[in-house]
DNA sequence: ATGATAACCGAACGCCTGTTCTGTGTCAAG
DNA sequence: CTTGACACAGAACAGGCGTTCGGTTATCAT
């Protein structure tokens, strides 16, 4: 009978710690790490160890080998490189569907379902990795100055401070929407972000879902209808 | 009498090949090509001689070495890094004022001045070097969907194909503006982005001057009024 | 038990690579 | 002409680094 591996699920904790340390090493220092330093990094006292623990990753696709190259090795595909952020795009948004939102735990989003942005461009700090795209669907969002096609970028939330532009479920109206957002006495401000159109006011019986801070739009203009 | 070096303009055609040639290695292998390595390709038949390019190259800024550390170099800044596309930011656009073109030969736009978007994004194969970006100021570009401190990212044209979406200056009604555009039998439609708002037809003898065709809108949202 | 196998360690080998030192020819200033 | 900065070449040194090999331990199926 075939039995599985020793700690069967195909990516043993050390291996996680090699890539996790090749991103970070090449994300800092724009070159690869050495394998002594990876050693060093990850508490592998032999360079043969290393080297074992790389051919799997080579094998298993995770990382490409330049043979006898000095630091001649590469992420594959799937992890983040150089000064680039790889959100996963989770779904469309539009405004009768409640908003997707990714599963905690997305190891395995390949390229062809992500969004790749330039870190420069990322405002504030919002440098965390839990962010997650989103497609417009529909032009329900024209208010928002968001447009069919256009990629919304979000952080999770279920709180917001005022002057927030927010995604939130209406569960009373069934309505998805992003807008600013603002607290008031009597119960929420939804700001259109289209300053000639009017805000939507909410009573505080009124349910209001947050799921999301829009952190950046993305509108690309190939197509013309 | 102080007198110039000898090739005088800062960078010599030796310099500006190293620099590609790390800049391609670099893409191609996604680590740092070697001293020798350099020299193979920029005939160079000793390292010594790529090591005094490289010091000069690091005194002047171009780019950053790790002493000691084999392949230890990265382009600085102002070259574009593996899937990046950088381009630069030409000013500001807004409906008073006619649209800044940058010049032709701009070859030295610092990091500060420009705007990062990785490849993937990018629309068609607009990957072309010769796209700018501008910063949108004031509201008056609401009817194309754009608003305050958007950048939107420009291939610059003098004519346009119908659906295309266009920055133009109208030397009429001395006005820039962002719209799709459609060639009609008496003159032009400007048709805004935003569905609800009507177009502006303009006759044939009304000037119309198409300055570039937008490719990206990026939308931050990191600030609050 | 036992043999197979995966997961290690340590050391040694040898090329890879950055560094340094000596030397050469050119060109312009004094 | 001399001097000196500059742009190179070539060789040699030393440490960096990938590779390989012999050996050890623990786990698991037979």
């Amino acid at each position: 009978m075939m039995m599985m591996v020793r700690k069967s699920k195909g990516l043993g904790e050390r291996h996680q710690r090699i890539l996790d340390f090749i991103a970070s090493y090449q994300r800092e220092h724009k070159h690869p790490p050495s394998i002594r330093e990876i050693g060093e990094h990850c508490d592998i006292s032999s360079t043969s160890v290393v080297n074992y623990y790389l051919d799997q990753l080579e094998k298993s696709g995770h990382i490409e080998r330049d043979r006898k190259i000095s630091r001649g090795m590469r992420l594959t595909g799937n992890t983040p490189l150089g000064d680039m952020l790889r959100v996963p795009l989770a779904g469309v948004i539009q405004a009768g569907e409640p908003i997707p939102i990714p599963s905690t735990d997305f190891n395995t989003f390949t390229a062809e379902d992500s969004i790749e942005v330039a870190m420069s461009l990322m405002p504030s700090r919002e440098k965390g990795k839990d962010l997650f795209a989103l497609k417009v669907q529909g032009e329900s969002m024209i208010d928002a100055m968001i447009n069919d096609g256009d990629i919304v970028i979000l952080k999770p939330a279920q709180e917001a401070r005022n002057g927030d532009m927010v995604a939130v479920w209406l569960s009373d109206r069934n309505e998805t929407t992003l807008k600013y957002y603002f607290k008031e006495k009597d119960g929420y401000r939804l700001q259109p972000a289209n300053p000639t159109m009017k805000p939507i006011m909410l009573k505080k019986t009124e349910a209001l879902e947050i799921k999301g801070k829009v952190v950046m739009v993305i509108r690309k203009v190939d197509r013309y209808n």
